[in-house]
DNA sequence: CCGGTTCTCTGACTAGAGTCAGAGAATGGA
DNA sequence: TCCATTCTCTGACTCTAGTCAGAGAACCGG
C-alpha cells in the first residue's frame, strides 16, 4: 500500500464526511433524532421482532425499548407481543409512521439530489459511475471470510441456496442423491472444511474444501449470493481455500463442475486453474480442473 | 436527474457512511473526544488565532473556548493573547500536542489502510481512481458562486492571483498600466457584476462581466485558482455569466485572450465561443471569441 | 410444575456535543 | 475621552446516544 494511495483514501475520507456527513445530519436528523429516523426506516412497511430490529441495529435492549415507546407515544408505532411467543414484541408502523417513513424517504432522495445538482449532466455521469465504483469495492471489503460448521444456520442457508441454483441451471435440473455428495463430515476439521462469507453478518456465499490424506484437495460447494456477484468473492474464496489447503501440506486444488456454469468456468481459468481429464465419475461434472499450488502464493 | 442516478447516490451514501464513518469513530475518537481531536488537527504546526478556529469548524465561541481549556490542562496546547490585539488569543501546540497529533494523523493511515486492507491489488488501485474522481466532483459541487464586489477582498485577492498568473506566463509580461482594464464601476451594477468562486470560504475564482447597454456583454478577469482546475469551475463561471448577460437583454457574449493562455481558449471554443476579428486594440489579446446567447439557454 | 432461559422493560447513570445569555477585558473611532 | 464594538470566557442548560443492572413476564425441557 503506498503513500499515494493512502492519501487519496485520506482526502476522500475526509470530502466525503464533510460533504455527505454534513447534508445527512441537516436533511435526516430535521425534526426527528437520528436515533428514531433509523429505527422508524428499519422497521419497514411489514413491521419487525423488536428482537431482530436490536440485531440489525447492534443496540442495546433498553435503548431500543425507549426509542420505541417515544415513537409509540408520536402515534408512528404500534408494539404488540407476537402470538405465539409472548415475550417476543412486533413493531408495526401505523399509517402516520408510514407517512413518516416516506417523508425520510423523500429526504434521502434531496439529499442525493443536492450532491448531484450544481453538476452538469456529463459530470453527473462520472460522478455517479464513480460511486458504483467506490461503493461496490467498498461493499466487497466489508465481506467477511470465516471457517464454520457445514451444519451452521448460516452454512446451511448458503447450501440450500446452492442447491436451488443447481437445480434451477443444470440443463437437466440437479438431484443431490444422484451427485457425489461429500457427507458434512468430510467437510469439517480433520478431514476439510468450510467457509461462510457474510456482509454485515448475512450469508451470502460459502465454500468447502476436502482435504483427503496423500490426494489433492478438493474444492465442492462454491456458491456466491446473486445480489453480489461481481465484487471478486468468488476469487477471494479460492484464494483462502488455496492457502488453507497449502497450509495443511496439499500442493495441488482440483474441482469439477457443470458447463452451465459459465462465470465459475471463466473465474477458475483466470485464476490458474487448467482443465484436465475427468477424475471421477461426478454425473453432473463436465469440466475437471486443476491447480498446483505453493505455500507462498498470495493475490 | 434520473431515478436510477438518486439511487446509486443514495446506496453510495449508505455504503460510505457506515464504511467510513464507523470506522472513522473507531479510529479517531479512540482515546480522545472527536471534537477534542478535530480541533488539535486543524490548529495545525504553526498555530492559529482562537476567532479563525471557530470559522473553520464553525462552533459556538463558548464551546470552543472550553474545548483548548481542556487541552490546556492536557498539556496539549498553550493560548496566549496576541501581542498586537490582546482580545484575540493564539492557540499553539505543545511538543505533547504535536506528538497526540502526529498519532491522530498514523491513525489517520491506518484507517485508510484498512479501508484498502482486505482487497487485492487491482481492485485496491481501482478503487483509488474512483475515489479520486468522486472526491474531485463533489469537491466540485462544493464550490459556490455569488456575486461580489470587485474592492471585497476576496474579490481582490482573485484579482491579485490573475494579474500575478499574467506576468508570469505572458511572453511580454503583463503590465496594468498598458492593458484595456475596466475600472471597478464597470463590474459592479449598473454597469456590469463581479462573481467570486468559493470553496470553504476560500476565494478559488472569479470573473468579471461588462454590461454595456446596446453592446454585447463582455466577459473579463476570468480567473480559477490553480489547486482547483479541472473542476470545471471556468465552465461554471462561463455559464453564470452567459445566464446573467441574458437576463439583462444580451444576446451576443463576447471577450479576448491571449495566446499564452492555451486552456482557456481550448474552453472557449467547447463552450461555443466563437473566433472573430479583434472588436478592440486590447495590446495584450492575441484572440478575440463571440458566443450568441439566449434566456433559454441552460447547461 | 419447576427451574433455567429468553425477551423486554424500567430506572439510574454517563459522556459528548452543543446552545444561550451575559460578563469583562481590549480596542478603535468620533 | 468615552462609547460602541470585538473577542473570549463562564455558568447554566439541553438533547442525543448510549450503558448497566436488575425485574418480571413468558416459554421450554425434563
Amino acid at each position: 500500500m503506498d503513500r499515494a494511495e493512502i492519501d487519496q483514501v485520506r482526502r476522500f475520507n475526509r470530502t466525503v464526511t464533510e460533504r455527505v456527513g454534513v447534508l445527512h445530519d441537516h436533511y435526516l436528523g430535521r425534526d426527528r433524532p437520528v436515533g428514531e429516523a433509523r429505527l422508524l426506516w428499519e422497521i419497514g412497511e411489514q413491521g419487525q421482532d423488536v428482537r431482530r430490529l436490536r440485531e440489525r441495529l447492534g443496540l442495546d435492549s433498553g435503548y431500543v425499548s425507549r426509542l420505541l415507546r417515544s415513537l409509540e407515544t408520536d402515534g408512528l408505532v404500534t408494539v404488540e407481543p407476537q402470538p405465539r411467543d409472548r415475550r417476543v414484541r412486533t413493531v408495526r408502523l401505523t399509517d402516520a409512521g408510514r407517512a413518516e417513513r416516506a417523508a425520510l424517504d423523500r429526504r434521502s432522495d434531496e439529499l442525493a439530489g443536492s450532491l448531484l445538482e450544481p453538476l452538469n449532466a456529463a459530470q453527473r455521469v462520472r460522478l455517479v459511475a464513480a460511486m458504483a465504483e467506490v461503493d461496490r469495492l467498498l461493499t466487497a471489503a466489508t465481506v467477511a471470510l470465516d471457517g464454520a460448521d457445514p451444519d451452521h444456520p448460516d452454512a446451511q442457508h448458503c447450501l440450500r441456496s446452492y442447491f436451488t441454483e443447481l437445480q434451477e441451471r443444470f440443463e437437466t435440473g440437479f438431484d443431490p442423491a444422484r451427485s457425489l455428495l461429500p457427507d458434512a463430515g468430510e467437510l469439517r476439521p480433520p478431514h476439510g472444511l468450510f467457509l461462510v462469507a457474510r456482509l454485515h453478518g448475512e450469508p451470502v456465499g460459502c465454500a468447502g474444501l476436502k482435504l483427503p490424506p496423500g490426494a489433492p484437495a478438493e474444492v465442492k460447494r462454491m456458491w456466491v449470493a446473486p445480489h453480489t456477484r461481481g465484487l471478486g468473492l468468488g476469487r477471494r474464496l479460492l484464494a483462502e481455500l488455496e492457502s488453507r489447503a497449502a497450509r495443511h501440506g496439499h500442493d495441488v486444488l482440483r474441482l469439477d463442475t457443470n458447463k452451465a456454469l459459465g462465470a465459475a468456468i471463466g473465474l477458475y481459468h483466470s485464476y490458474g486453474f487448467e482443465e484436465v481429464t475427468a477424475f471421477n465419475d461426478e454425473p453432473y461434472a463436465h469440466h475437471w480442473f486443476e491447480k498446483r499450488i505453493t505455500t507462498a502464493s498470495s493475490e
